[in-house]
RNA sequence: GUCUCCGUCGUCUAGAGGCCUAGGACAUCGGGUUUUCAUCCCGGCAACACGGGUUCGACUCCCGUCGGAGAUGCCA
């Protein structure tokens, strides 16, 4: 039981969930099923300005929508509560005090204002003055006055500090670069440095999975779990993701970037499962050639080892591929229910056609978002140029188009209802009669039918979903359009 | 500035001294199928940052250079 594997994800609640930091909750958790351990979500809200209402629903959300679930979390409790720091005051001021007992930190009364970077003195972080020298005495008489005071960790000048990562191998830093950061804000809550320390330990977390950015300051974590007596969690820093800007520049992915947080993504028309596949590649690798994996999938083939160093620039552009693969391996009933949101067709005619509509849809669909565009013509014929009727290819020009027209209107007339196999059919006799290839008559109608080059499905379809009134109202205008 | 890390096609990556004439995927270009488009097939272009070592042999090991990123907050 001791060496259960135990991973955490610990967000703060800003109100919308960064992809990188999927990820590092996609990696806590997978390393935590793939070895049959626990994955415990603790909220991080010690910010008090930060803080944005609802934010923790968001958390919930995203795990859900994404597939990650907890095994302990603020809602599910799993003996090591409470697992939201705000609510965690108390423990973290003790351990303070006893680290301060212990000579690992001291109080700082300096003001908060800092004295500033320069040529002289180009380190300007740590106590600006020299409160880890005052006398235990004078400590006590500044606090029993009410000064308001930080605790600060004492951190040795001499000296080097080397720890090991799984990901990046051994790793050595100098103390004397390492600052005497602060442990314990003016207002009582604990800064991340510290409460991540003791609540990994107290939480008994056994693999501390976190952004590679951590990776410099992890020495002064382990002094703290030193000072404390504390075993030190194993550490996984992951590579950065980066994102390109207008300049060509890289740089972590940030809001600038474009669309960075799931729920974004998510409501641009990307699905969950495709962001999640996508972003589990994205600095590891299964070390094979296959690139679709569900999540169960990923739980079973993932290893530490597959883990890279190097960061990866986020790609839309595979994303989009990786989404249109979700897509079209949908079942035709599923497509439709996703993509219906999207199709923004309330309301209109267009409503009880959609199964068919979803259908050609389906293999043309990269991002969902993009639905609207694709069947804009359905709903208002385009304006169009007379020479869209031209194309070589299927032999057409708007002189042969007006004539397929002319001798086809009346056919187009007779049937109840137009079906698609109706107007093939139409197509079908012309071509025959005038021996020329299918196409041409194909290309006509489809034309006169959509006012637009590009449509996805053929002229059947289209006329099919359209219906006969409509169907003639448009070749009735691609007549006169060609007069 | 200082410290740390990273460096294989444009991008994500495989490669753990000979299997590499460096593999796959996206993007891109070309061809085929298709009544359009797309799907689906087939093919092309494209990389070991550079310089020194070590070795019979280096993409793989060592050093240096250059380049990139991160850290340096009473943010996390």
């Amino acid at each position: 039981m001791a060496d259960q594997v135990r991973t955490r994800f610990a967000p703060s609640p800003t109100g919308f969930m960064h992809v990188g930091n999927l990820r590092t909750a996609l990696y806590a958790w997978l390393l935590a099923r793939s070895r049959q351990g626990k994955f415990i979500l603790r909220i991080e809200d010690t910010d008090r300005a930060r803080y944005v209402e609802n934010a923790v629903d968001v958390i919930y959300a995203t795990l859900r929508s994404a597939g990650l679930d907890h095994d302990e979390g603020p809602d599910r409790d799993g003996g090591f509560g409470p697992y939201v720091q705000s609510e965690r005051r108390e423990i973290y001021r003790k351990y303070a005090e006893e680290l301060v007992a212990r000579n690992g930190a001291y109080y700082c009364f300096c003001d908060k204002r800092e004295e500033e970077e320069s040529e002289e003195n180009p380190h300007a972080g740590g106590c600006p003055g020299h409160c880890g020298d005052l006398p235990a005495g004078e400590v006590a008489r500044r606090l029993a006055s009410g000064a308001t005071a930080v605790i600060r960790q004492r951190v040795p000048r001499d000296g080097a500090t080397t720890f090991t990562d799984c990901v990046f191998g051994e790793i050595t830093i100098e103390n004397k670069v390492l600052d005497d950061q602060i442990l314990l804000k003016s207002d009582g809550m604990p800064t991340y440095n510290f409460a991540n320390v003791i609540d990994d330990h107290l939480m008994q977390i056994s693999y501390v999975v976190r952004g590679s950015e951590y990776l410099s300051s992890t020495p002064k974590y382990n002094m703290l779990y030193r000072a404390f007596g504390w075993e030190i969690p194993q550490y996984v820093h992951l590579p950065l993701i980066m994102g390109r800007d207008a300049d060509g520049n890289v740089s972590k992915l940030s809001k600038r970037h474009g669309s960075v947080s799931f729920e974004n993504l998510v409501s641009e028309g990307y699905l969950p499962e495709a962001v999640v596949n996508y972003i589990a590649l994205l600095g590891w690798s299964p070390k094979s050639d296959r690139e679709i994996f569900s999540l169960a999938e990923l739980a079973e083939v993932f290893r530490l080892s597959g883990l890279n160093k190097s960061s990866a620039v986020f790609d839309y552009e595979k994303l989009r591929w990786m989404n249109s693969e979700y897509i079209k391996s949908m079942t035709p009933e599923k497509f439709a229910a996703v993509a219906r949101p999207f199709a923004q067709i309330d309301g209109t005619a267009l409503e009880s056609s959609w199964q068919q509509i979803a259908r050609l849809l389906q293999p043309r669909t990269e991002l969902l978002s993009e639905i609207p565009e694709k069947i804009a013509f359905l709903r208002a014929l385009p304006d169009y140029p007379p020479e869209l009727f031209d194309n070589k290819k299927s032999k057409c020009d708007p002189a042969t188009a007006r004539a397929i027209l002319d001798e086809t209107l009346p056919q187009f007339r007779s049937p109840e209802k137009l079906s698609a196999e109706t107007v093939n059919t139409i197509a079908a006799r012309y071509a025959e009669k005038h021996q020329v290839k299918l196409g041409q008559p194909m290309w006509a109608i489809r034309i006169a039918l959509a006012g637009q080059a590009v449509t996805p499905g053929g002229a059947g379809e289209i006329g099919e979903i359209l219906g006969k009134e409509e169907a003639l109202r448009r070749i009735e205008t691609a007549r006169a359009k060609l007069q």
